[in-house]
RNA sequence: GCCCCCGUAGCCCAAUGGCAGAGGCAGGCGACUUAAAAUCGCUCAAGUGCGAGUUCGAGUCUCGUCGGGGGUACCA
């Protein structure tokens, strides 16, 4: 310890300081954002202030095993972005809450007989700890958690509104627009009127209907429904999935256990109704473009038709009787090419199709299935493969190599257009899921069917050539059975005629209008849009989690609880697991937790509706992890709010739309509101951001609140990543043990003596390399972590973290103290007089581009500047003070504490929360000389110095007449480009 | 396979189409110290993965290619 600087910051200071100053905004609520109306209403303070601005970090889950730096990283960058514009006199509203409902605490609470609320909220403690001591400034009153009863009561609440509503495809919105929600009491009045009536009346009046079929009636139209689908079973974690929740191989998201199909009945939300407007609206937000793909393709929206094949069913009761095949296509441009027809395995129309009796005469062997030989009728092939199909897993599906397998159905369907018969074959490479779970095969323009065909020895028609140079059929194409390959791309229409219509000539897009008009004059068919989105899951065998506000009566008919009844709580279960079984058995059947507390299950009760007491039984599902983040951005707004989710004037004061579009919004856009600021992983992209919106859009749509998105900005941080050392048997050891040795590409690296290997990978426990913030904080202080993670580079890039590094924004620190505090004596040294134009010139270069800076979220561009400026006061003898109060002012964003305790040093009192933040003036930016680079054919070959204020001609003059260019030019000049006062470029003859 | 992002000093990263370096780490030298750590000062270091093209001029724009990362995949 050296007792010659006892003022020096170090990191034991930097800790007295930081809790100090925790402590001063705690107790003086300097990050309180006044609202406007609602319980809170500080109409007055909210006059005060300028404009508002909300932030929002991703709703954390309180993990119970701590925090490691990569975590933080989102929460320090909307802290720092808050502060700015909170000093710039703005109305931040920056607040955190905690998603704890969650499978971690259940499964914690099932290991130790703890219940999950006892764990979560001790969770919630260390991670708030943990979190204040970062200094972050959120508002403490807003903060709340998704197991909060008054806060699930408003889940539960919109989830009400939600199946209380249908889709009304003929509702005009207020921009023109078709399609709303709209509350289901509507649809019953038009149904009973008789001014409306839906297919699944199957032509019936209203009133001729029974209680339970108008409860499906209306299930069919509620945008919350139970149905009875296939679903994702997962036994080895005894609930089902959303498909969000599914991996590409068919294992669950968490926990990696194999998933099966089932037929259960389960809640879904009919997040389909709105594919388009999800889709179309990411138009008018600021995300980046890479998540806006992502949801693009997610909601998959493809254009195209859908054609009726005629087909003539051989058994069953409609034996004999003609109808069709209904195939979804991208391409019906190539309808004359389709010469056969796949049928995904469970397809309903295939039982139909087979022949009893042996293959039609002639029948090639290799379309009798694989192990039928020519000995199996086409029943046995069939029943054969599509057996082996429904037994495959989705692993085994993707696992297999996509090589085309498939069975003749014994049957011919006819191409509507040429009248050929096409044979109709069941294959897996067809999926029931999307479309109609039946295709035409165009095998010349469709490299799948192409490959089919070939294994099948299927007749291959070319109907798409590529266009050559002039616009007609390229000269010399010899055909795609000559070129091995399927024909995909845009080109000419060729072998595409019948008597009525002809795409000969044609290029793709407008073959396909003209095909498609003549498909809808003929009946044949119609232009469709298809989507890959599917209706949204919502329901969980799990205990911790929103109770359903559900009752089924004897009839088994579904009521929703009465506001009167909300919250609906959770009761105290004997046994917190639901019934979790082998995880390959994929016959096991759910059980929730909540089924075994009867008492609770079997209730009497009057919901308000006219039917006085009646007994009911409750749902025993909950809602899944994502009900409650759904909408949490909302209840920031008003939290205490016990009449309304939000306060409407709230709600428009804080999301409402603005007055202009974002960014590259498409010309006459309108706002859509939202969130100011989102800051958050990627790997939220298609689940939680495409459920909140969609849980926004309807109430929106409802009138509940003025925004139509949820998320007006969001950005996309990169990850904080680690070095994964490992030894010989490929174990991951612990980082932090590691010796290295030598450097750059001769580095390696020993584990007690033993050599280990060294990759990037993602910071965890199991690999061994986390580091905690609190090592952090010990070693070198929150504000220096803050420095340090904000300057490692862009914040939408993954880096590598490298501990030892970040002494570099410790001394940052140090000799940003030291220009202020004598290290030896304690006092003030900055000197009261003015800085030298140098100075001047670098301080308000500085304010702009830290200004830019902060708000384009390059935090490591800004602090460099920062860095900059600090190394040039440095230099001085004396810190003039107005240089040392700015820079300060400038770097409280980054590094709030130390420059708190800077600023009170300097004699400011009343801390700088709420600024100022200084204001650049360029033309302070003086300087005496600039230097010209003189270019001769655009390569550098002379400077000379000259006044920033020289003119255009001057500047040609002086550089034509200067010895190399005189040189260089001697043949005469082509050209020369002045861009005064930087630079010159001669081009010689 | 397809789509997106990234390749600049040993490392992390800067650079409105205009002198490749803002900032940091590591390294080297020096100061301070009995010594070390810490701190301070100075310093070394790449022609921008590779190949074409556009341009008076390319790290930056275009095309191709290689490498790394991410997304997605029989989606008709």
């Amino acid at each position: 310890m050296s007792d010659e600087t006892p003022f020096r910051y170090t990191a034991a200071m930097a800790q007295d300081i930081e809790l100090a100053w925790q402590d001063v905004w705690e107790d003086t609520g300097a990050f309180n954002a006044p609202n406007p109306a609602g319980p809170w209403a500080q109409p007055d303070e909210v006059a005060a202030l300028g404009s508002k601005m909300l932030v929002l970090d991703m709703f954390p889950y309180p993990s119970g095993a701590g925090l490691h730096i990569g975590h933080p990283l989102g929460y320090i960058a909307t802290d720092v972005f808050s502060r700015y514009h909170r000093m710039q006199g703005k109305n931040v509203l920056h607040a955190l809450g905690y998603d704890a409902f969650g499978l971690p605490a259940e499964q914690y609470a099932v290991q130790t007989g703890q219940h999950p609320r006892k764990t979560t909220e001790d969770n919630i403690v260390i991670m708030k700890r943990q979190l204040r001591r970062l200094g972050l400034g959120f508002d403490e009153r807003r903060t709340y958690a998704t197991i909060d009863e008054d806060y699930y009561r408003w889940t539960q609440w919109i989830f009400t509104q939600i199946r209380e509503s249908w889709y009304d495809p003929s509702v005009v919105r207020a921009d023109g627009s078709l399609g709303a929600a709209r509350p289901i009491s509507e649809l019953v009045s038009a149904l009973a009127e008789g001014t409306r009536s839906v297919p699944e009346m199957a032509g019936r009046a209203w009133s001729e209907l029974s209680a339970v079929e108008k409860a499906r009636v209306l299930d069919a139209h509620r945008l919350a429904y139970t149905s009875e689908a296939p679903v994702n079973w997962c036994p080895g974690l005894g609930t089902v999935l959303s498909n969000e929740e599914v991996t590409n191989d068919g294992r669950s998201e968490r926990g990696n256990y194999p998933v099966f199909r089932r037929n259960l009945r389960q809640w879904m939300m009919r997040i389909t109704a709105y594919a388009d407007r999800l889709a179309d609206d990411l138009d008018r937000v600021e995300w980046p473009e890479k998540v806006k793909i992502m949801q693009r393709n997610w909601i998959g929206r493809s254009t195209g038709a859908s054609v009726h094949f005629p087909v003539v069913p051989v058994t069953g009761p409609r034996a004999g009787e003609p109808t069709t095949i209904e195939v979804f296509t991208t391409r019906p441009d190539t309808l004359f090419g389709a010469t056969f027809m796949v049928l995904s395995p469970e397809h309903p129309l295939v039982e139909s199709l087979v022949p009893e009796g042996d293959w039609p005469v002639g029948t090639h062997d290799s379309w009798k299935g694989a192990d039928s030989g020519a000995t199996g009728t086409p029943r046995e092939a069939v029943t054969a493969y599509r057996r082996a199909a429904s037994r495959k897993s989705d692993v085994e599906r993707q696992i297999e190599e996509k090589d085309k397998t498939g069975v003749f159905t014994g049957t011919w369907a006819t191409n509507p257009l040429t009248g050929e018969a096409i044979p109709v074959f069941v294959a897996d490479y067809v999926l029931m899921g999307y479309g109609t779970g039946a295709i035409m095969a165009v095998p010349a323009g469709d490299e799948r069917d192409f490959e089919y065909a070939v294994k099948f020895g299927l007749p291959i028609i070319d109907v798409v050539a590529p266009a050559g140079p002039d616009g007609q059929v390229a000269e010399g194409w010899e055909g795609t059975v000559a070129a091995g390959a399927a024909f995909t791309g845009d080109g000419i229409a060729i072998n595409s005629a019948n008597a009525d219509v002809s795409l000969n000539g044609l290029p793709m897009a407008e073959a396909k209008a003209r095909i498609t008009a003549y498909l809808q004059e003929q009946g044949i068919g119609a232009g469709t849009v298809t989507y890959r989105l599917r209706d949204w899951l919502f329901s969980r065998q799990r205990y911790w989690g929103e109770p359903f506000p559900i009752v089924f009566d004897s009839d088994g008919i579904a009521h929703s609880l009465p506001d009167s009844m909300l919250p609906l709580t959770l009761p105290d279960v004997p046994d917190y697991s639901p019934k979790t079984y082998d995880p390959e058995d994929a016959a096991s059947e759910p059980e929730p937790p909540l089924s075994r507390v009867p008492e609770w299950v079997e209730v009497e009760l009057d919901l308000e509706d006219g039917r006085g007491l009646q007994r009911y039984r409750r749902e025993t599902n909950t809602m899944p992890n994502w009900a409650g983040s759904c909408w949490y951005y909302l209840r920031y707004l008003d939290p205490a709010n016990s009449d309304a989710l939000v306060d409407p004037a709230n709600e428009r004061y804080w999301v409402g739309p603005q007055s202009n579009p974002v960014p590259d919004a498409p010309a006459g856009t309108r706002d859509p509101g939202g969130v100011d600021l989102y800051i958050g992983g990627v790997e939220h992209a298609v689940l939680h951001l495409l459920y909140a919106r969609f849980w926004h859009k309807v109430l929106f749509d409802l009138g509940y609140v003025s925004s139509e998105e949820p998320f007006r900005t969001y950005f996309s941080q990169g990850m904080i990543q680690a070095h994964v050392f490992r030894d010989d048997r490929g174990q991951p050891v612990p980082a932090a043990e590691v010796e290295e040795h030598g450097e750059g590409a001769e580095a390696t690296w020993t584990w007690r003596g033993q050599p280990v290997t060294r990759e990037l990978g993602k910071i965890g426990k199991s690999l061994k390399n986390a580091v905690s913030p609190d090592e952090m904080y010990e070693a070198y202080g929150a504000d220096t972590l803050r420095i340090y993670e904000m300057s490692m580079g862009p914040l939408e890039l993954s880096k590598p973290w490298e501990t030892r590094a970040a002494v570099g924004s410790l001394r940052f620190l140090q000799r940003l103290w030291r220009n202020v505090v004598d290290e030896s004596t304690g006092s003030v040294r900055v000197v009261e007089e003015e800085p030298d134009q140098a100075l001047t010139t670098v301080l308000h270069r500085t304010i702009l581009g830290v200004r830019e800076d902060y708000e384009a979220l390059r935090f490591n561009t800004a602090i460099a500047k920062l860095i900059e400026l600090n190394n040039a006061v440095t230099k001085l003898a004396a810190p003039p003070r107005s240089v040392m109060e700015q820079l300060v002012l400038m770097t409280a964003p980054v590094a709030p504490h130390i420059a708190e305790e800077l600023w009170r040093r300097l004699g400011h009192e009343g801390g700088l929360s709420r600024g100022p933040f200084p204001v650049g003036d360029a033309s302070l930016i003086v300087e005496d000389t600039v230097t010209c680079i003189i270019q001769i054919k655009g390569k550098v070959r002379d400077r000379v110095e000259v006044s920033p204020a020289i003119g255009e001609a001057e500047l040609r003059d002086l550089v034509l007449a200067r010895e190399k260019v005189v040189a260089a030019t001697a043949d005469g000049i082509r050209t020369v480009i002045v861009r005064a006062p930087r630079l010159v470029n001669v081009v010689p003859v």
